[in-house]
DNA sequence: CTTCCATATCGACGACGGTCGATATCTTGA
DNA sequence: TCAAGATATCGACCGTCGTCGATATGGAAG
């Protein structure tokens, strides 16, 4: 309860958390919002959504058909999508009484950039 | 104790991580031994401590070095320094009284590479 | 061998996180 | 308005994790 407008704000997003961590030593701040985005995709299950997605036809799925290759019950597999869609991994379409899952184009990248040696090398 | 050699077989190190998430829908020991990998990473510390280490010059640090910056006690550097070490991300070396730890070449790309789109224009 | 010092390990505590069943919310169709 | 179905939220349980102080380990110097 209590998430709305304001405290959206609150959770962690894609785009805060994009600080090269080999150019400069991370500052708390920084390394608290690529940790929690981190958090969010260091996790079998989560890890396991976002490749099933990517894998479908249209790169899209509904929970519907979520809950059964990954072997989990219908509340936990809603819990890590909204997980994956707050942090900015996933993009969520309502369509009719389905909602569908897409993994928001980029994010991936930027997450992978963080790692990223910055033109050393070897590194 | 009786970490010795046979067990270190079932520390998940990064070469075992590496499946790219977005080619094929990955299995549950794909997807648990990626987890693995970014769960070492997925904390403020020690995403500090890689970020810390890299910035030293010879981009290698010993624990005394690094308890102060990061304002943690020796202990749980050590502990920190312990599971990156264990995860492939970090390298140990004792000079003496002394342990320095440095960043294992080539790490931190091959977690970027397991984010990267395969080549698609955009994600 | 003994002392000193850097690092590692141990044991404990509190907080966080993944999972589930039950239930609420919302959309559609009759 | 009502029923049916898809998804989200709630509350609880239990295992995991980050942190610390105390202590053990191991190299170096005297």
């Amino acid at each position: 309860m209590s998430v709305n407008m304001t405290s959206m704000r609150l959770i962690a997003q894609i785009e805060d958390c994009c600080t090269p961590v080999l150019e400069a030593p991370l500052l708390e701040p920084e390394a608290e919002a690529l940790a929690g985005t981190l958090k969010v995709l260091a996790d079998p299950a989560r890890l396991r959504l976002v490749s099933v997605i990517a894998a479908q036809p249209g790169a899209e799925a509904c929970v519907c058909n979520l809950t059964a290759p990954l072997g989990l019950s219908q509340p936990t597999v809603s819990h890590h999508l909204k997980l994956l869609h707050e942090a900015g991994i996933l993009d969520r379409e309502q369509r009719g009484r389905w909602v569908y899952y897409s993994l928001r184009p980029g994010a991936l990248d930027r997450v992978a950039s963080v790692f990223q040696t910055g033109g050393v090398r070897d590194g």
